[in-house]
DNA sequence: ACCTGAACACCGTTCAAGT
DNA sequence: ACCTGAACACCGTTCAAGT
């Protein structure tokens, strides 16, 4: 029996070379798994049935694979977006998709939120955002600083739903909360505006503020072109 | 010389007690640091010359100093607000200090970005948002939405820059010349936009980006306000 | 009543040793 | 050429012991 290796966790990864696929693999099973598990080179070295030092042979360092793991993301919410959208569409699809890949996997949507992957699949994004504002009518430094807006702004967004994702529940809890308690005690003479919106504050979702943050996203770009194009 | 503690570092602290307050200031005096000086509790006991684990006589845990020097800054962020002014204004002004007070105590404002503290310099915040909404003539619902829009969008941002100056030297050099080098370096065929722009794309600013976000925010603001008034 | 300090259960990363 | 595992320099937090 300690003859044969077949039978190990190790062995069973067919050839057990370590391959940077493999860990960027392993890296987006861990991040699925949300804030039940966290995402550390001991817990990557665990899920490829490897040394946990093992990935310093592939990736420089944890945030070298970061970045990588980041672009594979990207890549799921390019695949997400239909053919033949308009431009507003396409800002709408993207937008979407990328909330929808962040909440996926938290810790990267997290802490991608200040970052650019400087990598193959963002390259498609920025074209892809890029295609829209020109489409809508603008050019130049107009191009390039709405660009950022969208860019920035969807990356802020969708980080600060996916950080949330991160915290413990009792934080969570406490923060949920805070609507229908601290709030709600407020002095309402010292508070007026608080205490009149005390019931609409707390049902307020995190699906319509994304929304119209979008939107306004949008409105801003179709403001500007109009603006060029009347003067 | 050793029976009198009058020159240790301990006892320079004036009756060497510690409270909440001082606690809270050498906080703020470590975030100021900025990337330099990482905010640990081993680093606070340093800063009052304690025992590093002595803060948890006066505080739960690191989250809910955390929330305690957030509030602290958030009345820095208010001090900075002008009195009489519009709506339109008070928006800029409580963006213009939000992201003042953000930079300058980096960790503070990453850290709150999906974050509520719960406490009374952010009913303020709360209330001056809601009165700019409501001056604008959003009621009821509308007056809601568009509040967490602001707030949120507001945290959402200046947590975006804030978090980018925690980063290491050399991770913030690789990400700011990525538009000078990778970007650069796309195949003109496959990303034309970006091939296109790729003298304006560099040149773009924070301070441009942050400007056109919040004149998004009032916008939509001015925009919802319009459709009610004419219907 | 408050502070101390050892201890615990973690981190990312380096490097000499193995195969 | 690649992987291992001990080791280093860190984290936040608990708890028995001190004063």
């Amino acid at each position: 029996m300690p003859t044969t290796p077949s039978t190990t966790a190790r062995s069973k990864r067919a050839g057990s070379q370590l391959t940077p696929d493999a860990i960027i693999e392993a890296s987006l099973r861990i991040a699925a798994r949300g804030s039940q598990d966290a995402f550390t080179v001991r817990r990557l070295g665990e899920e490829l049935g490897a040394d946990p030092t093992a990935i310093y042979r592939h990736f420089r360092d944890k945030d070298e694979l970061l970045l990588s793991v980041a672009d594979r993301t990207l890549g799921e919410v390019l695949d997400s977006i239909p053919e033949g959208l308009d431009w507003k569409d396409r800002i709408r699809a993207l937008a979407a998709g990328s909330l929808e890949v962040a909440l996926k996997y938290p810790v990267v949507g997290s802490a991608m939120a200040s970052r650019t992957t400087r990598r193959p699949h963002e390259f498609r994004v920025v074209e892809l955002i890029l295609g829209a504002v020109m489409e809508a009518g603008l050019t130049g430094r107009d191009a390039a600083v709405h660009y950022r807006m969208v860019g920035d702004s969807l990356l802020a967004f969708v980080g600060q739903q996916a950080a949330y994702l991160l915290f413990t529940p009792d934080v969570r809890a406490a923060d949920e909360s805070s609507w229908s308690r601290e709030y709600r005690l407020v002095d309402p003479e010292q508070f007026p505006n608080i205490t009149r919106l005390s019931a609409e504050l707390p049902e307020v979702t995190d699906e319509q503020i994304f929304h119209i943050r979008v939107e306004a996203l949008i409105s801003a770009i179709e403001t500007r072109a109009r603006t060029l194009r009347e003067t």
